[in-house]
DNA sequence: GTCTATAATCAGATAGAC
DNA sequence: GTCTATCTGATTATAGAC
């Protein structure tokens, strides 16, 4: 045996990581564009530059496939809400959270599922590493807006979890799109734009 | 000949009427339902009680079908809007149509549609009846807008075509149904605390 | 116009060789 | 694990009798 310390993983555990990855990117991508019913695993397989079978061998089904994506996703939020600056407001902190996923949407990249699929929203529940995502965001963004309530700068008429989902669904927005098409703004001023109609709502203030 | 007067529309074509008001009908709730793309022409036919074959006489095709269901819905649009009381200021008329479009889709009566589909977008923009209650909702939706920024009861900063937006998204408005799962508040108190987010904003006032 | 039966296609998933 | 080739089922759409 060797002196030499023994890498924790091998090459082809390596490997097997670096494939997987282009996977999920090129899911996260088509399912940015089209949407997971519009996606087909042929087109993912194509895009990746492998066989269709290949890639069942890596993920059991589309679902698989979406569900890997999402938990890309909401690791990315886990550590965008991580790297927040400690000593910035609550308010502050929310809207930063929301700027992200917004430039998220707009750069393309944010995946997008039907809600009303079934077997779909058993992948995801089933699926361990995203739920846990889910909840530890949920529980971050909860403690946020409790305390923006408390300080005064959330209305503390609004229920937490109808503001925790409005927010959420910034993610979703066809506001967005809608004004990408429109043409006239830049993304940085759509963000800015939908954020101020998020927070400040439509009316005079 | 006799002398009574000739109804204007015959027998026949009023059974067809009434024939096709139930295919719209079943088409509007499937769609609300389970969206465009679960739906299946099959569940039509056997919603309306009627045959498939009998389904693509009356409509070409699963495009149709769903561009029949959206006229249906921008008529009643047109028609709630035109109904609102001339007196009610123009805040308060953009109030009660986006209570309106929200009171739909918690109804499940607002048919949902994928917005990237692009041959469902074709049809539904060659459609002369769709684009034309489409345009007149939004003239006069715009209007309200605007009058709403001059009398500054609506933030005069933000663009109209932000504004108008932003309340067409509420008829997909996912926190909606989040708010619906989530059990505790019933369908107006969901309305309007989705109406006083989007109007007021999360920020406390 | 309505029906039964069927065509035509597409997409998710798998068999089996290497 | 990757490939080619194929299966299987679902779905849109149509043929043709009545």
């Amino acid at each position: 045996m060797s002196s030499i310390a023994i890498p924790r993983v091998s090459f082809k555990a390596q490997m097997l990581k670096v494939r997987e990855d282009a996977i999920i990117e090129a899911v996260n991508r088509l399912l940015a564009e089209k949407g997971f019913d519009a996606m087909t695993v042929d087109e993912v397989a194509a895009n990746v530059g492998i066989a269709k079978a290949s890639l069942y061998k890596h993920f059991p089904s589309k679902e698989h496939l979406a569900a890997a994506a999402m938990v890309r996703v909401m690791r990315q939020a886990q550590d965008f809400c991580a790297a927040l600056a400690l000593d910035a407001s609550p308010l502050e902190k929310l809207r930063a959270a929301t700027r992200w996923t917004m430039g998220l949407k707009l750069a393309g990249q944010m995946p997008s599922l039907p809600s009303q699929n079934s077997t779909l929203r058993a992948t995801l529940i089933a699926n361990r590493d995203y739920m846990d995502g889910l909840i530890e965001v949920s529980d971050l963004l909860g403690g946020w807006i409790e305390a923006a309530q408390a300080d005064g700068s959330i209305s503390p008429k609004l229920p937490a979890i109808a503001v925790l989902y409005t927010l959420y669904a910034r993610a979703c927005d066809p506001v967005l799109e809608f004004l990408m098409m429109n043409g006239q703004y830049n993304n940085d001023e759509i963000v800015e734009l939908v954020l101020s109609t998020c927070f400040d709502g439509l009316n005079t203030r």
